[in-house]
DNA sequence: CTGAAAGCGCTTACAG
DNA sequence: CTGAAAGCGCTTACAG
């Protein structure tokens, strides 16, 4: 219980040298003797001397700390890309520092603040919002440096990687119109959150491009979490008439999707045929398996870090923007009408 | 780009005071004049000042920061405790730095150490090893505080909180035998792991008490990952004979043995009856649902960070060790031999 | 190659 | 109620 801890003047008192010595021994930089060098280690050891990152940081700049600021790292494709940042970013000397905003703006504000005073290198964020983005504005200008994943967020003059959301809700409506569908749902969260605003265009303009006329009363939104989504999709299918397809707009919807379909007594394909937008465990378990437009998740997070650093290292280049594609894998819960 | 940052001795030349005096009106303490203190914040205000935590950190004592480091946040399990950690700790003003250990010493020892020269103030761990505990042991005599969870570690002063392992696996194990069952296998982690050797001798202790002899060949061991799971599954059900019915250690490796199962042919329950360790969303969505024995998730993280706090605010009572109890919950994936 | 000294931004006894 | 001064543990020009 707090002995004293020993900090470098020990050291360089045990070891009979100045503390710029010790200090220069202990982190090898600048020049020392190699006997020097040597018996400052010794010193060190046998005192059980540990650096002070503190202390470090507030002489240096900054601390080697990162922050991760996710929806809710509950979320499976987060908590994946959690742990790849951590993978990616801890052989570099950087720990993750995690807060999640849980979709709140307000939030979203409040630990960005926080973690601000705590001299963070850098952020890695999902923004909740795609307007209000000031605080990241902020941030960015005073050069600290932002990578924003999944989302993209207005104007700021900040990296990027996202994947082609448009696109692959296109690919998933297509598939579903010409298997004969035309009532077909989408559920998805608040249009706030960019994926959610991208895969709703892409909805609409798949069905556009088929001439079928948007239904509104078809479109539901649910935040992001498999209870809401159950309940959210009950109401969905119980409208009359209800829709012959569904699209969901990630792997917790799909999952809640799942689950009140079935408490319907309503069976996948037979009744209602289901692609959802991200692959996940379960989709080649369910009888039928689900059909998916899968996004390459194992590779953002370790884009993410690897930006990220190099930002960190002062690179000033312009901002990158990148789009990864997806993948639709047709499996079987989709029946043509 | 790094126009000059604001400090408390702007702050505190723009309102015409001393140092002292403007930190105790930004931080109200000590005394300070109505007045003078208002005055004080406007030029804060003013000048767009932000606190530097680490510089109070020096001064102080520590960062207010909080090392998690589970095995793997990608696993549910740990990416719910990371969630409600988040949120039990942040409204204390704590933020969550998470490394993951990966159930590998090494890096369990360097995350810490790592963590430890962070000044962080105290430490919620899923120790991945019951008796290498050294490194444990030091820091919590250096005075910080460490909570383990889901795993208790040997010796250590420190609390925990765990569930009833060994009575849940009984539990399982003696329906599977009251179903008719006598080749049961054992899909689990490393017995290194806190968990999986309790859940071990649950089973044993089961199935001696059922005057069945255990065989080797019925117990596999897998790290907790879905995909290893399959493999190892997979290859428990080819031995000829087959088990009649399996117990799994955790959720991934309930998903995987199904995935296993499913490829192998072998249906559930007619052919295998399965019960896992751990509810999971799923379970109730395949088809039959999934016997599981529960454990109480979502009271882990809370109490482990009202724990923590308490200690972090100095209390210095004995160690608390809680345990959970889990609770069977019979679905369908169990048939009568 | 090594040391004395200043300073990172803040807080806290100690005077007044 | 307020200020001058010391100091948290470290690093870095600047001399030598």
């Amino acid at each position: 219980m707090s002995r004293k801890t020993i900090t470098i003047k020990d050291v360089a008192a045990e070891a009979k040298v100045s503390r710029a010595t010790a200090a220069r021994a202990l982190n090898n930089y600048g020049y020392v003797g190699g006997e020097v060098s040597e018996r400052v280690r010794e010193a060190a050891q046998r005192l059980g001397y540990r650096h002070n990152r503190v202390a470090q940081a507030l002489r240096r700049g900054e601390l080697p700390l990162v922050g991760f600021i996710p929806g809710d790292v509950q979320n499976p494709f987060f908590a994946q890309i959690a742990h790849d940042l951590d993978r990616s970013l801890r052989p570099q000397g950087h720990n993750l520092l995690i807060a999640c905003s849980e979709e709140d703006l307000e939030q979203e504000r409040a630990v960005l603040e926080n973690l601000r005073s705590l001299s963070v290198r850098g952020f890695i964020v999902a923004p909740t919002s795609e307007q209000e983005t000031q605080h990241f504005q902020e941030l960015a200008a005073a050069g600290t440096p932002i990578v924003m994943i999944d989302r993209r967020a207005g104007t700021i003059g900040c990296d990027s990687i996202v994947v082609d959301n448009n696109g692959g809700a296109r690919e998933a409506v297509n598939y579903l119109v010409a298997n004969g569908h035309r009532r077909i749902a989408f559920l998805g969260d608040e249009a706030r959150i960019f994926t959610a605003r991208e895969r709703l265009a892409g909805y609409r303009k798949a069905l556009e491009e088929n001439g079928i006329e948007s239904d509104e009363r078809l479109i539901a939104v649910s935040p992001s979490t498999t209870k809401h989504a159950v309940e959210t999709a009950i109401r969905l299918f119980r409208q009359a008439p209800a829709p012959t397809a569904l699209f969901t707009v990630d792997s917790l919807m799909t999952t809640g999707a799942l689950i009140a379909l079935r408490s319907m007594g309503l069976s996948v394909p037979r009744d209602v045929s289901l692609v959802g937008f991200d692959d996940f465990d379960f989709a080649t378990f369910t009888d039928p398996q689900i059909t998916v437009v899968a996004q390459p998740i194992d590779r953002i997070g370790p884009l993410a870090a690897e930006i990220l650093l190099r930002r960190i290292d002062g690179d000033q280049s312009e901002p990158q923007h990148h789009v990864f594609p997806t993948k639709m894998i047709v499996r079987g819960s989709v029946a043509a009408l």
